[in-house]
DNA sequence: CGAAGGTTTGATGGCGTTCAATAAGAGTGG
DNA sequence: CCACTCTTATTGAACGCCATCAAACCTTCG
């Protein structure tokens, strides 16, 4: 089942995210046996769809490079935004109970992924113990990271429901080794006020706002932070070990 | 380690709520097994802490009778609800990848609850093949539980969130088999409003208007539903098939 | 009984939505 | 590469929902 290399089939061996998708780390062997059963499929394009609502559920995903955006519709027909993945990240655990996707999960730029069959992965969850808690951490991620959201839904106000979104942002990025004050980010502002629970309006209107204040510039998928402090304190992040707690 | 039976001690075997914490069902020595492991104390009083944020995990528990609230507070001190808890439901999972508690868990009334030590349960997992699909399913839940709280906090105005959470409630005791148009609910309109992002005063105005228009009555712990069709309307539950989904 | 906390009701004001219209990008085909 | 179209972003004005503040009433519990 050894496969050619290229740029988007490396093995998880010789992976960056290694310590994102394995925080504890797994022995090397333990490596070598999850590459084996690891699908490392072409990437998918802009708009393309990893999986949709009401689709079997076969395997979990991980992020290999880009984003990928969860989301559903409302009885009503209006869309709900639950998150937004990045490189490392686990996808699919929504569909872990009743073996089918609750949500559907679209490509927002070219990203890689990496397929990690689920029959597959639990026979090595029976071989190699430390797996299994893993599984626990990427699930208990995934409610603590739905918790986080019912939190800046409720009893935050715009400003500070956008501050809190390119921080947790920027601190993902810092969290995988890149800049945490300048980066890419291919996620319309639509999307952002559909997952802050706003409109388009009132978001532009906020980052003309933190531009016309020096805090953050945010153009054509190019997020600079020029103000950290002030960007966190408008988070509401007042803690200084916060960072730590993200990282954890 | 068999114990006593009294009105607060029933064995897994002999309970009623057997089918909500096993939906699919375990055979009869499974459960025995089970049984063996299975802690159960004397009920909180109100008031009491089934366990607090930072505690120690050690156990996930499954509630027998009673309610518990989930929640913690924000950097700024502001109190957040992230769920209540009744009879069948499985708390304590949000600990499962730290170890840690993250939130605190407080009897509104007297709650009996039924202790699974989690290092013995996992045992039993690598001896009951079932358990961990079982395991799987509340997991599941949690997060999509968490994910209908986000839902409901975004683009729903005070009157759905209200007449949903009274139709969920409903729903919650018909599916444990009991009346779902008059219960009990020892929930404080406080914890309520804060629980769906408004405040008491809120709360309290809707209620008013749904008493005078003879769609809910809530006094006094006692809840009175006299117009489904109409509550079901505001919630905004359109498709006629949505309790059956709740129960799957 | 008295105190503390929860609930109800009313008046007022602010924040964010809504509606509308323009500007700016992105994608397509000539 | 430019013209054309479609989607997204920006900006402004007005309205409405819900928070806020305040005061009275009601429960609960020591």
């Amino acid at each position: 089942m050894k496969e050619v290399k290229s740029a988007f089939n490396v093995s998880c061996k010789n992976c960056g995210l290694q310590k994102v998708c394995f925080p504890t780390g797994l022995r090397r062997e333990d490596v070598d046996r999850l590459d084996d059963i690891v699908d490392r499929r072409s990437p998918l394009k802009k708009g393309q769809h990893l999986f949709e609502a009401s689709d079997k559920f076969s395997a979990l995903f991980a992020i290999r490079a880009g984003v990928i955006k969860l989301y559903s519709f409302t009885d009503s027909g209006e869309e709900i935004v639950h998150g937004f993945y990045l490189p490392g990240d686990v996808l699919g655990i929504d569909a872990l109970g009743s073996k089918q996707h609750q949500y559907s999960a679209v490509a927002l730029d070219t990203t890689s992924v990496c397929t990690l069959p689920f029959e597959k992965f639990t026979e090595l969850t029976e071989s190699i113990p430390n797996l299994n808690q893993q599984m626990l951490n990427a699930i208990s991620k995934e409610v603590l990271d739905g918790r986080m959201h019912s939190e800046l839904l409720i009893r935050r106000n715009a400003d500070q429901r956008v501050a809190q979104f390119v921080w947790n942002m920027s601190e993902r990025y810092r969290n995988r080794g890149y800049a945490s004050d300048e980066f890419r980010l291919s996620i319309l502002h639509r999307d952002v006020a559909v997952y802050l629970g706003l409109t388009p309006e009132t978001v532009s209107r906020i980052l003309a706002k933190f531009h016309a204040e020096n805090i953050v510039t945010w153009k054509k998928k190019e997020v600079m932070i020029h103000d950290m402090q002030r960007l966190m304190h408008i988070a509401g992040v007042h803690s200084s070990c916060d960072s730590c707690k993200a990282t954890a």
